[in-house]
This record gives structure tokens, C-alpha cells and sequence, in this order.
DNA sequence: TATAATTAGTTAGGATTTCCCTAATTAAAT
DNA sequence: ATTTAATTAGGGAAATCCTAACTAATTATA
């Protein structure tokens, strides 16, 4: 039972190896390959709020607001992020992903699917669904 | 093909996450829940280099001794390694991990480990045979 | 064998960058 | 006139590196 373990983790480290480097690769593809994970952390935010203002970054990440000016201007300058200035009050503006900035943000998730790709090409679909009812079996 | 694809995305992410709550649990049980991933990384050359000396690591990872000397001074504060002065040569100390040290540098491996662990319970062994059979195929 | 040269690690001190802050300011809305 | 959103100015603390000078141990040499 042991080696059987042994080898379950072999192949899942290969496929976890294999996910990794395609998140390391859309990172290097966008030029951001020494980009920290707060630095992820915080376009992931920005994602997944939709309208998103600077007063409310600041109370989301539980930073001040020029932290977050200084950081979303960081962002600008990389082109992750832009400013559009809101057309019912002058004084707010959003924070909105670049395409780049999206990219990064899912970086895992879109690493994963590419893994998935992979998987569905090397697979017939009952393979799948083999796979599928294993994996469920587990949680 | 895409709903299935979708599925196994789902479950892959399941799995991926519960890996990484489980080298988290691991960091926040050694207590070390803000060490950066560069420590972790100098955690595993120190790992994976058996006789390890200050200048040995200074040239691996390409900085000056005194910067090593600062970075060891650091992780026996966390107590994560220790030095061993050389038997045969009063000028060299070996940087050896304790067994925290060791914890964190493995704690990927382990968490994997543990997942798999949880496989092995909820699956007989003719279904870890299928699941491992199904993986090879993919690489 | 005494001493000069070399080597391993440490100390002192400093440059740069990151990450965060408060207080004051500008511009728009109420 | 007051409040609110974002910016600017200025700065503190910690992290991350470095060079130069030093101590102690070893090795080479005259």
C-alpha cells in the first residue's frame, strides 16, 4: 500500500510540477516574473470586486488611502490596471484590470485549465469520467 | 466536452486547495505564517545541499557572506537551523536544519503527502490503480 | 619551526527599496 | 459651508543587499 501511495504522489506531483511552471510561464510572458504574491494578491481583489473605488480598496485590504494610490499607480505604470473616472461623480474613480492585470490575476486559474487541456486531449471521455468519479469520491 | 472539461477543472481546484490549506496549516503550526517564499526557498537549498557551508551557500545563491552570515543569524533565531562547527577544520560551521527547518522546507511535500494520504483512505486499491493508470497516461 | 599568506566567517556601516503611515491639499458633491 | 474622494508631500521602519576591515584557523614556505 505504501509504494502505491509512493506512486499516487508521483504522478500528482508531476501534474501540480506541471501547473506551476505554466503559472511561472504567463507570469514571464507578461514581464512580471519577480512580481510578489501580494502584489497577486491585490489584482486578485481587484478582480473580483466589480466597481471598485480607491476609498474602498483601502478598506478592503485594510490599507490607508495613499497606500492605495501609490500602489495603484504602481499597477498603472505595469499596465495591469487603469482608472476610469466615474461618469456620476467626479470625485470617484474605478480601478479596472487591464487585460494584462486579468491575466495575472488568474494566473492559477488559468494554469490549471491549461493542465485540464492537456488532460482532455490525452483522455477519451470515459477516461473522464473515470477520473471525475475517483476525484469525487475523495471529499 | 466543456461541461466535462469544467468538471474536472472543479475538481482539480478542490484538490489543489486542500494541498495548499495544508502547507499553510503547516507554516502557521511552526508559526511562521509571514515567512516569505525566498526564506522558504534558502530553507530548501540548505535542505538539499547535505554539507552546507557559509560560503558554499553564499556561492549557490550568488550574495556575499556577510549577507549569508545575516540570513543564518535570522533563521537560528526562528530557530529553523543550527551550526556545526567541523570536526577537521576550525574555521568551517555547517548550516544544518533543525527539525522546524526541516518542516518548513518540506512543507509542499508534506501537504502533498497528507492529500494523498486522505486518497488512499477513501479509495480501495483497485481504484488507486485506475486513478494512477489514468494520470501516467496524460504525460 | 617560525612566520607569511590564505581561507572562513564576522562585524561595522551604509545604500536602496519596500511598505506603510499622517497631515495637508484639491476638486467635486451635498 | 460642509463633507467626501483622491492626491501630494514627507517621512519612519524594516528588509535586502553590499564593501571594507577584522579575527581566528590553517597551510605554505624559508
Amino acid at each position: 500500500m505504501t509504494e502505491k501511495k509512493e506512486h499516487l504522489f508521483i504522478v500528482f506531483e508531476k501534474l501540480i510540477k506541471s501547473k506551476s511552471e505554466c503559472s511561472c510561464e504567463i507570469l514571464s510572458e507578461c514581464g512580471f516574473s519577480d512580481i510578489t504574491v501580494k502584489q497577486i494578491g491585490y489584482l486578485r481583489v481587484i478582480d473580483e470586486h466589480g466597481e471598485l473605488t480607491f476609498s474602498r480598496l483601502a478598506r478592503i485590504t485594510r490599507n490607508s488611502k495613499p497606500t492605495i494610490t501609490e500602489m495603484v499607480n504602481k499597477f498603472v505604470k505595469m499596465d495591469c490596471v487603469y482608472k476610469e473616472k466615474s461618469p456620476d461623480d467626479g470625485r470617484i474613480y474605478y480601478i479596472r484590470l487591464t487585460e494584462k492585470g486579468r491575466k495575472i490575476a488568474r494566473s492559477e486559474e488559468n494554469a490549471l485549465l491549461k493542465v485540464i487541456e492537456k488532460m482532455a486531449g490525452s483522455l477519451d471521455e470515459k477516461e473522464i469520467d473515470t477520473l471525475i468519479d475517483l476525484l469525487e469520491k475523495i471529499w
